[in-house]
DNA sequence: CAATATACCATACAAATGTATGGTAGTCAA
DNA sequence: TTGACTACCATACATTTGTATGGTATATTG
């Protein structure tokens, strides 16, 4: 998706905020009004959007443009090498309530690493993307190329990661951390 | 919430339909259209839809109204011998990606009889109320007065509940099925 | 029976709203 | 420097759209 200018995501924003307050999308006029800018101005602003992919417009309609939502990526088993955020992963989209869906993705669990946690081969865990962790937290980490789930622990001045399965040991290697899960879910 | 007739919940059906197919809620027009039913007829039902709380309007407003959506509610703990879905009961709402909500419902997991199952304490399962299910369906029933998930189990013509934890015994007593998991979520 | 609620109609009107046109100005790359 | 793109303006216009008014008809209920 090409990236929007400061304007134009203002505007966009916007946009999403007023659905999710109203139920509705605003005006031309309403947008105008937020930024104190001309009719014509938003005209522009919202051809761009559209142009680039963000709006769907229906002509002569009131209110007639929705976003192009694509809820929250969820991305597969990631390929060893290859870029985490890459298109080629993504497996399909899930269903949000967060406010924010910038910084936030998804991941489908390959393994049994986390089972005492309750978290299962298949399971579908939303991330936010984050550098630094608390102690126990459970996140998403970069190791030797592949992607793992595992809880992030700090104990006496050490930092490691930790499995949630016997059959596992802890992990003292050195590891980036993606993210921290915020929420698991499973479907039957 | 006050009952609708026939024709309103068709009208309220086409809202709801429209939104999610086009982003954004019909005229009145449009609605009018959709059933071959004159405007001012369409106004009629959209003061009864709002009388009823079943749309939230604003005035002189261009597809000035949203439904009064409540998403999926969340039961919490059930008291012994109360109803199950009565309305003190529901702690809040969880958006849902499916398409009918109706039969659908959410429940807070109490105990950890289904940890085996990676279903914790704390955890919110989305139900779909049905009064059957497959061998090794995880689901809701009421024992005793009292609601729980277990493992819905068919063997040798018997029916009976597991647990997911080797501390409890199957349970062969008498149940009411409530409803089969759909899905299983958890917040960190 | 009368009152009330629902379900429908037609028509006129004012306001809300997208569209069209034609400008100016700044930035950035060719 | 020229062209392309973004970002802004003002104004006129046609259409979309909610609102208001005043009807008719039917079923239900006290």
């Amino acid at each position: 998706m090409e990236e929007l200018t400061k304007k134009q995501d203002a505007v966009y924003q916007f946009i999403l905020q007023s659905i999710k307050k109203n139920g509705f999308p605003p005006t031309l006029r309403e947008i105008g009004n937020k930024f104190s800018l001309s009719l014509g101005t938003i005209q522009d602003h919202i051809s761009l959007l559209k142009a680039k992919g963000y709006l769907k417009v229906k002509p002569n309609t009131a209110r007639g443009y929705e976003p192009v939502s694509h809820g929250i990526p969820v991305y597969g088993k990631v390929a060893a090498g290859k870029p985490i955020f890459a298109i080629e992963n993504i497996e399909g989209y899930v269903q949000d309530s967060y406010k924010k869906t910038e910084g936030v993705f998804a991941l489908k669990v390959t393994g049994d690493s986390m089972i005492d946690a309750g978290i299962l081969d298949r399971d579908v865990l939303i991330v936010h993307k984050q550098e630094t962790a608390e102690d126990k937290d459970i996140v998403i980490a970069l190791l030797d190329d592949e992607v793992t789930v595992k809880r992030f622990r700090r104990k006496r001045g050490k930092i490691f990661l930790e499995a949630a399965n016997e059959k596992y040991e802890p992990i003292e290697k050195e590891f980036t951390l993606i993210g921290k899960v915020i929420e698991s879910r499973r479907k039957y």
